[in-house]
DNA sequence: TTTAAGCGCAACAAAATGGTTGCGCATTCA
DNA sequence: TGAATGCGCAACCATTTTGTTGCGCTTAAA
């Protein structure tokens, strides 16, 4: 396989874990806490939650694994942070796949007219 | 629980799905082609697909309860097309939420520096 | 120096996911 | 009409995901 077709099964790879990372209710929302609220402690975000901080925990960690948050010890607390970066490159993507669509759309209206 | 509060909850569902449906490499490549060319029958999507058709079909019919592709019978095929809307609405949640974290990051810093 | 808070690890269970195979039905083509 | 194409349905299997509980370790607080 080409270099650059590697590097695309890796982007692939990589843009498709952001997108399985985001799609979950329990961490679409807490993404919502951390992009808007300052870093916080597991047990912070476990409170009002319904979930168990295990739970909690796991789903922060699928998070950091997507990239799309990181976490630094700090004496006996785990705080987690928002990254914004992963969700900048989906939003591109996503352009990128619209506006691909607009052009085949077009295409397709003219092959359909002449 | 409020009108708002549940229009929110549904909200977050939905796009949760969404954001599952494009979880998975297989479904972003299919989105690949469904957003770059025609409309395409199952058997054609799954020919150098390594995948059976079945397995395709489910990944087809991921895709579509999540309102990102619609499909149609013509006849003995069953044609599958891209839809847009869902893609824009994760576009425009994405920006909502980098906006967010601009904001945040605005406050805390001036936090820090005061 | 006890006590309590915050976590991580491990084991476990239930449910969802991703994939296969076999089969039968409808539709098209020769 | 008979053969072949395209699908859908159902059963089934392995793996992953989602969540729980119990326990022990470290760090902070009284």
């Amino acid at each position: 396989m080409s270099r650059t077709a590697l590097r695309g099964r890796a982007q692939l790879k990589g843009r498709a874990s952001v997108f399985a990372a985001l799609g979950d209710e329990t961490r679409l929302s807490l993404i919502g806490r951390l992009s808007n609220g300052p870093p916080q402690s597991i047990s912070r975000l476990a409170e009002g939650s319904m979930l168990t901080r295990q739970a909690i925990t796991k789903h922060l960690r699928v998070l950091e694994g997507a990239g799309v948050v990181r976490s630094i010890r700090i004496g006996r607390e785990s705080v987690f942070a928002f990254r914004p970066e992963p969700l900048r490159e989906l939003r591109s993507y996503l352009e990128r796949v619209s506006e691909q669509w607009d052009d085949t759309l077009a295409r397709l209206k003219s092959f359909v007219e002449n």
